[in-house]
DNA sequence: GTCTATAATCCGATAGAC
DNA sequence: GTCTATCGGATTATAGAC
């Protein structure tokens, strides 16, 4: 295929792949509907990547990487611009994953594949999760700490348990919330991240 | 097979799957690998399940129905011992998972189905809970509501959606809080129910 | 890099003997 | 109720032409 094209053979598969993987899982989807939907032969994924466990390693791996930077981005503008506020930290937790969420090439999906990722009490991918973006929580954890200094530091830890829980399933649409027609698939999303903070801040300050 | 057995082939079935799709999920699991565990014949499933879809219902019956009477029956006692009180509202909602999440006999097991429930977004699954189940949702949501009637209905269903997110995260283990060793896991557990219960209480006063 | 064709395996479900 | 045997289909992965 020609390298110019706008959507390579390579990021077709992904597109297709991170739709397909949130919305049927890793197991539940099968490289024949990855292909079909990307239009790309079905040889072609094991030319670009190998096996079908390796796509789901690189898939996981491009949202997650950009989602990493971009709170950590926003939390450093957070602690900068408002030193000492709760809420903002929180918005740097939230909102990154709520702008992915909404993304409109597959990213729509993408936590939910998150979602899946801390189900798999596998172990490799939970290893692997924690030793590439552990360090994103403590850091959050730290900055919350700094607004909170009389909270323990197992009882932040709990909290934050809890902000990720709330947050991966509500992203998820999980729940049994139901977007009232009428309202855009991006109001809605945004209304999740202002509950969640204002929910989590009462939470962290009890 | 003799139907005096201990454990029933339909039993044992019921609980391999049970382990098997916490470890692996319901797509990732086949049938072969769970009549392999439970040591019965391949055709034995549809013999006593019909289909594995079936069976997957099934498996959440067993514990669903214990765990919703529960729930049902420490709200109505919630209600009547401590009218007009939250927490102990929370408490029904919470305990009765913690409950079943520390039951040595599978239950354990089953706290991580009902997260791969929620993260494979199985359609027929979520009909067959919503269907059967979702009115214990209803039952606490009217409880809550009379205690902070200032709340508006959508904001009180956010809220719940954070709740049942974040319970189902914290009972699966799946966050990074490491129980201390020489925590028991009831202390662990009961330590959960607390601090969720706090945090939830101020959010939903929030 | 992309294709066709196919190997090798596994799947859920069922028929029919016992 | 439990078994063997098997059907029809889908799966991942690969070999080899272009």
């Amino acid at each position: 295929m020609a390298s110019h094209a706008p959507f390579s053979t390579k990021d077709r598969i992904l597109g297709a792949a991170e739709e397909l993987f949130a919305q049927h899982g890793f197991t539940g989807t099968s490289l024949r509907q990855v292909t079909s939907r990307a239009e790309v032969n079905i040889a072609a994924v094991n030319y670009h990547f190998g096996s079908k466990e390796n796509l789901v390693n690189e898939v996981f791996r491009r949202r997650m990487d950009e989602m990493s930077a971009q709170r950590l981005a926003e939390l450093e503008a957070a602690v900068a611009g408002h030193p000492g506020q709760l809420e903002p930290i929180l918005a740097a937790f939230v909102e990154p994953a709520l702008a992915l969420a909404q993304d409109r090439c597959g990213g729509a999906a993408f936590v939910r594949v998150i979602a899946r990722a801390y189900a798999e009490k596998n172990d490799s991918l939970r290893k692997f999760l924690s030793d590439h973006y552990g360090h994103v929580l403590r850091e959050f954890a730290k900055a919350i700490a700094k607004c909170l200094p009389d909270m323990s530091k197992e009882e932040l830890y709990w909290r934050l348990d809890f902000l990720a829980g709330a947050l991966t399933y509500a992203m998820a649409d999980f729940g049994l919330i139901k977007r009232p027609t009428g309202t855009g698939e991006k109001a809605h999303r945004e209304r999740a991240a202002r509950e969640l903070i204002r929910f989590s801040a009462a939470g962290f300050r009890s």
